[in-house]
DNA sequence: AAACCGTGGCG
DNA sequence: TCGCCAAGGTT
């Protein structure tokens, strides 16, 4: 990916190559990451790197991983309840893998708990229960990408290596005033930031770099007055800092129509598992019909013979490139009534611990009796681990 | 290369 | 309210 700087290499905009200025801005950020840096769960913060206390690769990471497209404040308590059950790589390997996907549950992006369970079995299996120490071997493992590998590197391992966020792409690109939309624009905020990197503190450089992102050059409304690196900004030079990045237009989502079948037997409800891949692949449905462009004339095959009764409300939930909107069906079935194949009964009490992903919650919630319905379903989600 | 893949917070 | 979008990776 973007190795770190060298004299040549360097990128072909503005201030590449002309020395001292990359040095400068460096300093200038990491002076302003001394006095202003965040406290976050997973890092180790300026005062106590001074100290001598290192990152742990495991809880890097870990949090790199939940961030990928994810907010700080959805991924903190998800963070500390990971880590206080699968503490490193060894217990996370060890987890059933049905476990560790309902832990995931509701924050998303799925496919990346697969790939946090196959990256901590090869991190055992191949590499001892450590993590690589340099970013190309880490890229090499499951859910770790030029991003990720590249942030892993730095702040863990001191590689003096580029990592390109959504947060450095805005910085980058309004420093320089860079005016390739996203995200073709992407290298060339990776060759010039590059030359940027410093040798010392690379880890806390890029740490800085999220932080100054995330609280001061922010999307809208950017604090410039407050910003360290504003003498250098060519995009504030121009008055229009906020045109920064530029990006191509977004295709319009999918509409699409499905049922669902929430069957109660008692104080259980019937559920499935979707298949491995695709949408919210792996993770535990209720039963539903498919997803289809236009909604159903009338009701779907349901998984069992039941008095389906069509509830009033629909559910919608929006995906990233689907807009669902879901027709619910509930019933209640005699005591003895046996599980379709594939499917189970999963006791209500328990709902939260089988990890649903929010839409199944939201179809749920939309068929569940009101007065059971807050005890069961509107725990936080900070509280999952204390459920099981 | 472009499409696919979740969710909740925020202005 | 609702569109925007956040510490991207995979195919």
């Amino acid at each position: 990916m973007f190795q770190s700087s060298g004299a040549e290499g360097g990128p072909k905009g503005p201030a590449a190559g002309e020395n001292g200025e990359g040095a400068g801005a460096a300093s200038a950020l990491l002076a302003w990451y001394d006095r202003h840096a965040r406290i976050l769960p997973w890092r180790v913060g300026p005062a106590a790197r001074r100290g001598g206390e290192r990152p742990d690769p495991y809880r890097i990471w870990l949090s790199e991983v939940m961030l990928q497209q994810t907010g700080v404040k959805a991924v903190a308590p998800y963070f500390a309840d990971f880590t206080a059950r699968w503490p490193n790589f060894e217990s996370l390997a060890a987890a059933p893998e049905e476990e560790v996907m309902a832990a995931w549950a509701g924050l998303g992006y799925y496919r990346r708990a697969r790939n946090l369970i196959a990256c901590a079995r090869k991190v055992v299996a191949e590499h001892g229960g450590r993590l690589p120490n340099n970013s190309k071997s880490l890229a090499a493992l499951p859910g770790i990408g030029p991003y990720t590998s590249a942030a892993i590197a730095a702040i863990a391992f001191d590689e003096p290596v580029a990592a390109v966020d959504g947060n450095v792409e805005r910085v980058v690109s309004r420093l320089f005033a860079l005016a390739t939309p996203m995200p073709a624009g992407k290298k060339e905020v990776g060759a010039a930031l590059a030359p940027l990197v410093p040798r010392r503190r690379p880890g806390e450089f890029t740490e800085a770099l999220m932080d100054l992102g995330a609280t001061i050059c922010t999307p809208k409304r950017p604090a410039c007055a407050l910003c360290p690196l504003n003498g250098l900004c060519r995009a504030r030079a121009r008055g229009d800092p906020e045109a920064y990045p530029l990006k191509a237009p977004k295709r319009a989502r999918a509409g699409r129509h499905a049922a669902a079948f929430v069957a109660l037997r008692g104080e259980e409800i019937l559920l499935a598992r979707r298949p491995p891949e695709g949408l919210l692949g792996g993770m535990t449905e209720v039963p539903n019909s498919e997803w289809r462009a236009a909604p159903a004339k009338k009701m779907p095959k349901p998984p069992l013979a039941a008095p389906w009764r069509r509830l009033e409300a629909k559910v919608t939930h929006i995906f990233t490139h689907i807009e669902l909107e879901v027709t619910v069906y509930a019933a209640t079935v005699p005591a003895g009534t046996a599980a379709p194949q594939g499917f189970w009964w999963q006791d209500l009490a328990g709902l939260r611990a089988a990890g649903l992903p929010s839409v199944m919650l939201k179809i749920v919630e939309a068929a569940l009796p009101g007065a059971s319905r807050g005890a069961r379903l509107a725990a936080p989600a900070a509280a999952r681990g204390s459920l099981s």
